[in-house]
DNA sequence: GATGAATGAGTATTCATTCAT
DNA sequence: CATGAATGAATACTCATTCAT
């Protein structure tokens, strides 16, 4: 249908100029009146595409997850080899350069303790998120790739012997992972040399 | 005068409440109302203390500031020893831990881009965030405890040998203190046993 | 008694300040904080003076009305001389530079239509403007001194002739009269001596 | 567009009232609430068409100066014949009882001091009281008008012989026109007659 | 008397959402 | 589908007035 089209290709756009304003202003002081202008569109039409401000919100987020996990795609391995641990780690550096705006959006959301309360619980459960393509069960990425990389440090064991504590070593990684995105997400990154090194570093000292 | 020390408790007290619902609900969500009545008062008590909501939360932010200075207490050292450094680096869990609702509350600030350059901007320049006991030229607190770390890295250059490279050992030290910052924050921890062992780690691994 | 007299010095410095604020800022724009902040008193021994904002006003007004009628002094004549007129009119000009603020405070109150309604009502019934040290009856003044006007006018018909018209002429004077008034509370006057030619001119025109 | 119609004929709705409301009550008793409930509108409506109260005091202001302007019309003369004198004052006479409520409200500004002061600074420079039809340096009415009212003592000098002072003439006409116009704007004429009386008196003096 | 802390009703303003056209 | 006029609940803030000390 190529009503059906039109109107894909419009929501996107909606969607598009809602993020990097709720990236940039913040959600609270983003308006709709704000978005409908900067999309050309009336505020009237807004509600067409979506219930609400927070619907919107929602399909952004639900969109952009859905980008990340088919990106990542190492969904229905059932382990890690070195090779993916390594390709799994700079796909992670990839979306996080290429989804800055959503990264910003999510952390927006996350530091605040009631709105991230909500947002852990509805994870694995909610509609909101799921994948929509996938079955019930099937969807629940997150604790999948959790156990995906849980497994590989495992793994590690047999080769580095007795003494090597895989979990201590799996939070020190996920713990670096973290430091590394969130410099990646909001410092504008002027030093792209110094990045890769970094990324390097880390991927040396985990994988 | 008795009404200064009445006064002081007072705004402590709004101080307190309001800190720990911008934590937990976010700045933009928490009304004036709210945290007048949670702390007991009218809501037109408040604007005796404080010209607008957001004098209020520059007022938060100001103590805290100056608490976390006086706490880390390094800024009239030259240079670092090791021992200095592992002191400082326990003193920042410390603070972590004992001031979550301070840093939620930075972090709601800092992850949005525009009021984020805002703050970067202000920092070392703004009378609000002055260190008040101190002469002008003194109270550059962020970054001459900048200067101290980096050169602390500087220095273990003669011990670890010429293919040593500090500004990256810096950089990877940085990065992971700051997902180490993040998850306590944010993450109640269980298991402080594991902490723990993760701070030590990363003592050991940058000392 | 003495307490009586500091009670009474200290209502006077208020409503001195209060008027030179309701004057220049606007009665409504003037807050009680800011008055007794000026008159170096606190905002709640205001009240033990005065009952309320209001009160304030009318006391103000009160008094100033009763020191015009005083200057003035032509109550008790039952006609008025040309000599008697010539010089009502120059006290009538001393009156307008020396009262300034209350004449400009007056202003503010009779240019909004319902308030000069109750105004106009309540001068001579009223108590809020009743002269104290009179019997009631007795404290008609603007009335009294209309009809000492209006007589003067009457009587320059034997001496101008039947085709005088007194009504008509005393209305022409009445109006250059309130012009003059206006003129002379709002415009700075650098130039006395143009003030002074014109009041004369005023006076040979209706005398 | 039939938008535009609806928008301005809603505005035109929305000052007349507020006009009405601000010459009886006062600009500061008048809530926007009460405008609006009179204009049978919502509150919030309001804020479509006039972004702040004090934006809807300016747009009236705007307006009725520039309508004062056109009925006056004389600002494209080089100087005043008698005839144009007299129908300028009969002009006037038309404009002031036809705007009651505009020079009540301007009056109502025009006598607090501080506000006054902004108004006279404003008045020929600032875009708000342009006429819009006419080019930069063309708008200058207020002294334009004043110029050509000047122009025309001076012009009598010849006719009255050299003991005649314009100067002091002008000042006397326009301390008269002034008490005439205060006045008819807030005495409610029973007597047409005596007003018409009065003003033929005025022009028969100073023509 | 004197203070200023405390109150609460009131005011301008914002903005997501609805609806007639 | 598309518009923007219209709504109203919510929010920050003000200020005359009261009251405990």
């Amino acid at each position: 249908m190529q009503f059906k089209e039109m109107r894909d290709v419009k929501m996107a756009l909606i969607m598009d100029v809602a993020l990097e304003h709720f990236a940039n202003e913040g959600y609270f002081r983003t308006t709709i009146s704000h978005i409908a202008r900067h999309a050309g569109i009336s505020k009237g039409l807004m509600y067409n595409y979506f219930d609400s401000k927070e619907a919107l919100l929602k399909a952004i987020i639900h969109r952009s997850v859905n980008e990340v996990y088919n990106y990542i795609d190492i969904h229905d391995k059932s382990c890690l080899t070195e090779e993916d641990f390594v390709t799994s780690i700079r796909k992670i550096t990839v979306l996080l350069e290429e989804k800055r705006y959503f990264w910003q959006l999510l952390m927006q959301l996350v530091v605040q303790n009631d709105v991230r309360e909500q947002f852990v619980n509805a994870f694995p459960e909610s509609d909101s998120l799921m994948h929509p393509g996938h079955e019930p069960g099937d969807y629940n990425y997150p604790s999948n790739i959790f156990k995906l990389f849980t497994g590989y440090f495992q793994a590690k064991k047999t080769e580095k012997g007795e003494f090597y504590d895989p979990d201590s070593d799996f939070e020190l990684f996920i713990t670096t992972l973290l430091g590394y995105s969130i410099k990646t997400i909001y410092m504008d990154s002027a030093d792209n040399d110094a990045d890769e090194k970094m990324i390097d570093r880390i991927i040396e000292q985990f994988k």
